[in-house]
DNA sequence: TCGCCGGATTTGTGATCACGCTCGATCATG
DNA sequence: CATGATCGAGCGTGATCACAAATCCGGCGA
């Protein structure tokens, strides 16, 4: 009964696990998968040509930080937020958001904003484009990006984990209501960083991110 | 080769992974285990008479939330956090957890406040008589109970995170300047609760957030 | 006495399988 | 035609094992 179980020896740092983790994550905050998309382990297993014991764990871990839900079954999917539920969620972005923003403030130079309106240039296009997955992820990598200057590990994982939780609605929302119109406080954002301007950029920030989620119709 | 695997078929809701995963976060949210406390899949699963697969899911889930931290060759210990990561921790505590009270403060009546100082008192025992677990413990119960009157679950999940990563490093703190004065701002947040005083609330739980964290040399 | 090396042990990883339950399609029944 | 029961396929859970790498600890040499 002894199989050859590991062809391949692999090099190290790319566990299997974590190769499953790390695709699945990028397509559910990217909004790749619609709410309420069901995911099988042997499914997941097969797709990435892996056991069921990788599979099982990038869902766990995935399931942990509330990029996907598991039923009393143990049946996974992508969550279908509630209306309260999105509107906590745009709270905790709107409090944890500005912070960042604010401590990247001093640290952003120039370079910095010249990334940062490449990428909304992208995210423009997308919107004329009517591509809501290169929408949602451009819009994030604008924010990320900043964010990253505010050397605040703890609070960008913990907003990331946000935005994974988001993701799903996020491409159900900006794929609905299809509007040919821009991100709008992304340039007020730019500004307000050339200016150095901190209560603008918060308030643009703040601004920037309660208002893409308001349209909840459910 | 066949095994009697599963010899009690278990009644459902308490999976095995389930049951090491809530020790596990409570000992560590609690501070019952000391920072760079290690852990190993085969003693976990010894210890609650499992298998390690369960234990595997079990500590996957828990570095997800930052309540463990895995080292590149996969080996498990409780986090021993550096001066500006716990500084961090504590910022994102002073922002979201005057939310919470805020939000919970219209809904708390008197039953609430009775509940919440009857926990004080035993949160002041704790502390005259140097109990640093139980004085971790009481702490965060005084603060969860106020804050699940807030019917926030997602906030008042965020801040179990922090709290869970923060629980290490609050023992090695409590214990280490072990102080016989009561918590010092419990007060103040029961008399801002009685008061209906919002701003007061607001600023006595982000003191008593604050302060507490501010004592690190590490 | 200190540093280094090599084997033995322990560790995490991933594959596979048995088991019991869930869910959905199908068919019989009203 | 609608409705409910039934049965099978498919699911998640957990146990066990092989394997490679990491770790530990002894002894040897400087």
């Amino acid at each position: 009964m002894q199989i050859v179980q590991r062809p391949t020896p692999e090099p190290s740092t790319l566990s299997a696990h974590d190769r499953v983790y790390r695709t699945l994550r990028t397509q559910v905050m990217h909004g790749e998968l619609a709410p309420g998309h069901a995911l099988t382990l042997r499914g997941i297993a097969r797709e990435f040509g892996v056991s069921m014991t990788p599979a099982r764990e990038s869902v766990q871990r995935l399931v942990a930080e509330g990029a996907l839900t598991m039923s009393a079954s143990g049946r996974v999917q992508t969550p279908e937020l509630g209306n309260e539920r999105i509107e906590e969620l745009a709270s905790i972005r709107a409090l944890l958001e500005p912070e960042l923003g604010s401590r990247a403030l001093p640290r952003a130079h120039s370079a910095l904003i010249d990334r940062m309106e490449a990428i909304n240039a992208a995210n423009t296009d997308a919107v004329l484009r009517g591509d809501a997955v290169t929408y949602v992820r451009t819009n994030l990598e604008f924010h990320r990006t900043l964010y990253l200057r505010a050397q605040s590990p703890a609070m960008l994982a913990m907003v990331e984990t946000i935005w994974l939780q988001l993701g799903p609605t996020m491409r159900a929302l900006y794929g609905r209501l299809r509007r040919n119109t821009p991100p709008p406080h992304h340039r007020m954002i730019v500004a307000a960083l050339k200016a150095g301007d901190e209560p603008g950029l918060r308030l643009a920030i703040r601004t920037d991110v309660t208002q893409g989620l308001r349209h909840l119709t459910q």
